[in-house]
DNA sequence: GCAAAAGTGTTATTAGTACACCCATGC
DNA sequence: GCATGGGTGTACTAATAACACTTTTGC
């Protein structure tokens, strides 16, 4: 018997963290997804936060920490007898990630279950959001990398092509590239020079509580 | 006794929704506070979705829905002996809104206790970020408005002056705005043009899960 | 010397910022 | 006629988009 002050029980909804991994191999986007459908998750330990469970989860599968894990949005499902509510993450591994379950290309990833798909298209829509003003992308880029590999990167995030001369330029205003001492030199052609990631932000680097929430600042 | 397989047991973090209201009365942003200093809240029935649990959070108070109503993020709290799971919400309501419990002006709220102050200011973070990119802003606002009740919320929310004319022409051109035929006549001065909201969103107003995330398009 | 990818500048368009005066009304 | 807030335009700057050739190398 349930009155307003006395829903219950809310214990007999599930808790999962359900994470969407990224890696970029030099060609495509990859990702996780085992032979059923499902994503990496697991229901958080009753003393961890959600931040850490996302941690345990991709640290289960590679034994290092991620690049970047950020949580995307808290789904519940309630339409059949299989309630539960998932937490998802996105996670972005550099390309020397490699474990126990294999990569993926993100292309070659059937049509997935409704819940998994759910929360992989929507961390599809929010990793090419972000490339646009964050320095996101450098998470799956490895130590040292040329501007054709970065700009190759986004494109196939993005799905479009880029000029390259507007790239470049758009990077090295952006005070997210350093460039290094060092040339990668391969194939009969001139050599690239090799940039790393400043580790400075983009101007609109954005929010998430973690990064940001604790101010207070008024409105009034 | 738990093995990797076996994390138990879920049940033992209680799950809520938490929402932060907002309503516009003319001068200054006003939001909704228990004296306690905790916010609306409740845990979700066992057979409603989170989306749902947060609307009747706020169809208690006000019995209307809310003109907007927008998941932030979802908060763990491990450092003491009360862990939970709080999932926030945003909710924008217009003027009319009246109910129960009292508005109180945001800049007059003390400071809240750690958890509804972590839900409070990263729900004013999002708002201030959203009006500049989405057509958040019109939620707050009556039917009909004067440009001028437009500029006077978005200043006290982004806390600053704008331009007048430069804030006209940035709305005129959005495309959020329709021209009534009504005027209003109010004090020794030319009566202002009332204005409504188109429904036609910012270009680039943002994606949550529910407005877009289904799209499947893909990352080569 | 040629194939292959690296690297580089200019012009045009658009969005944003700064800024000051006339207009319609009530009293 | 004057006080009050409503309404308007222009010039400058910064960001974005389009576009094609030269450079360095391996063979």
């Amino acid at each position: 018997m349930s009155t307003s002050n006395h829903r219950q029980d809310p214990a007999s909804i599930p808790l999962r963290v359900s994470v969407a991994c990224f890696r970029w191999n030099g060609e495509a986007i990859e990702t996780i997804v085992y032979p059923d459908g499902t994503l990496p998750s697991s229901p958080p330990d009753p003393c961890e936060s959600l931040d850490v469970t996302a941690q345990r989860v991709v640290k289960g599968l590679f034994d290092t920490h991620a690049a970047y894990v950020e949580q995307l949005y808290t789904f519940s499902y309630v339409s059949t007898e299989a309630r539960e509510t998932v937490v998802s993450y996105i996670a972005l591994f550099p390309p020397e990630a490699e474990g126990s379950v294999a990569w993926k290309p993100l292309a070659t990833v059937g049509p997935l279950p409704e819940r998994p798909a759910t929360v992989m298209n929507y961390a599809t829509v929010r990793l090419r959001a972000k490339l646009e003003y964050t320095a996101i992308a450098f998470h799956l880029m490895p130590r040292a990398f040329t501007l054709a590999e970065l700009q190759l990167a986004y494109e196939s995030i993005l799905g479009a092509q880029l000029d390259k001369r507007n790239f470049r330029r758009r990077m090295a205003t952006s005070g997210m590239l350093e460039e290094t001492a060092d040339m990668r030199r391969e194939g009969p052609h001139r050599p690239a020079r090799l940039y790393r990631y400043s580790g400075r932000a983009d101007r609109s680097s954005y929010l998430t509580p973690s990064s940001d929430a604790t101010s207070q600042e008024s409105i009034s």
